[in-house]
DNA sequence: GAAAAATGAATGAACATTCGTTTAATTCCC
DNA sequence: GGGAATTAAACGAATGTTCATTCATTTTTC
């Protein structure tokens, strides 16, 4: 899904940075004081330009707030299908997709945290807008979750629903990172959540397939679950 | 946790269903538009009665925001103890806890959300307040949690952080209500939730007691269990 | 008929947005 | 090459609107 922007200003590349300059700006403050509680003069006084040249990239507030939603959608969209790239494996497509899910939340955690907080300060149209590109993103999860059910390596549950679920947990990083970053990092967190989702699902020929995985990666490891492009066999 | 809100009006039990009419409008349209898209005239309307009148009972609009939030907790704080009132079993305390917690938030849709989004509306002090309760409110599952590892029916994991992610379980009914209702109900959504979290922490020992709290109940009711115990070989 | 409640028009502060002006960059001409 | 002319960007003070809040007045209660 393309949206497009228009600008006051012509050459192609200057409007780019301008407007990441100024949605950086913005996102530093929304993250700090919500939409409502940033002026427009704060955000220029942060990314160092003045107020009416913003509105030269931007057509208004809001829609700087909209671009702040696209910023974490495309990190999705992009890192998401890069690092299953070559992953044939519904188990590991699986787990590197919520790692990278999950990756993604945590090298955005104002822009997500934003996204939670401010979706009724867009107007109906601009909400829409996001909520389709919230399934759309949801999908790139529903798709591994889905194939692991196919190969019987997950029971048979509701799809959506435990996509959701996942989801719910990335996104749990952002929203209580005020509380976690002291106690657990990034990393054990996927790791941990990973681990009890995947307790949850296994059948036992699925667990029987998890070892196999692990197995062929490097016992040294003993992890809970392999680390990047692991077992290079095809099943199906 | 006790804070006070002072009032004009004397008479102590008009100022609770004065203040009562005007919260419950004022989630009522903040659920729609937001804190700050929702005008002191909107909820006087909404609640039939005059803007000047809420500034009889409520220091500031913003004051009717932390009342939004007292709601919530409140109901917490007297569900989550009443359903465990009698249960000295962890395990059925556990489940009794997440599933009170759960239903607090679905009759409570609305206020849950704008606590979701609105936590940054409030000035430092109030959110301190917010904070506080939200983690005395935690304590109430992570009580359970714990008593379970105790006794040997969950492996042991981070308790807090499985805690948050059990909170985050229950908010999720309400912040994604719009897409769920239409496919799944509450009590479906709880149990399907409740079981995949016990499958993902059961210990052997605990797949064990599960089992025996089942037959001890009725076996009719064995939709609620779990269809198939996990792989009980212990790893890491 | 006093006191308590409730009303809603008036007030004033906050803030998004505009636009006349300034500054910088680029082009053109000799 | 340099200086004038043109265009593009950026600035920031001024504008107008939108509310939260107040308070003089009216209505209700006892």
């Amino acid at each position: 899904m393309d949206i497009e922007f228009t600008s006051q200003v012509e050459d192609a590349e200057r409007v780019e940075w301008r407007r990441d300059q100024v949605v950086r700006a913005a996102v530093e403050r929304f993250a700090i004081n919500g939409y409502h509680g940033t002026t427009i003069k704060e955000i220029a006084e942060t990314a160092g330009v003045s107020p009416g040249l913003i509105y030269s990239y931007v057509k208004d507030k809001e829609e700087l707030l909209l671009l702040v939603f696209m910023i974490i959608f495309k990190k999705y969209q992009e890192e998401i299908p890069k690092q299953l790239e070559g992953l044939h494996d519904p188990l590991q497509r699986f787990c590197a997709a919520v790692r990278a899910y999950c990756e993604s939340v945590g090298s955005n955690i104002g822009a997500t945290v934003v996204g939670y907080q401010e979706s009724k300060s867009l107007n109906a149209e601009r909400r829409k807008i996001v909520k389709a590109l919230e399934l759309e993103t949801n999908e790139l999860i529903a798709g591994p979750v889905r194939e692991c059910m196919k190969a019987g390596y997950f029971r048979s549950v509701n799809a959506d629903l435990f996509t959701f679920r996942l989801v719910l947990f990335a996104h749990g990083w952002a929203l209580k990172h005020w509380h976690f970053r002291d106690i657990i990092t990034l990393e054990g967190y996927i790791e941990e959540g990973l681990d009890q989702f995947l307790h949850a699902l296994l059948t036992p020929f699925g667990w029987q397939h998890w070892y196999s995985l692990i197995g062929a990666e490097e016992a040294s490891r003993q992890q809970r679950a392999p680390k990047r492009r692991a077992d290079p066999r095809k099943r199906k």
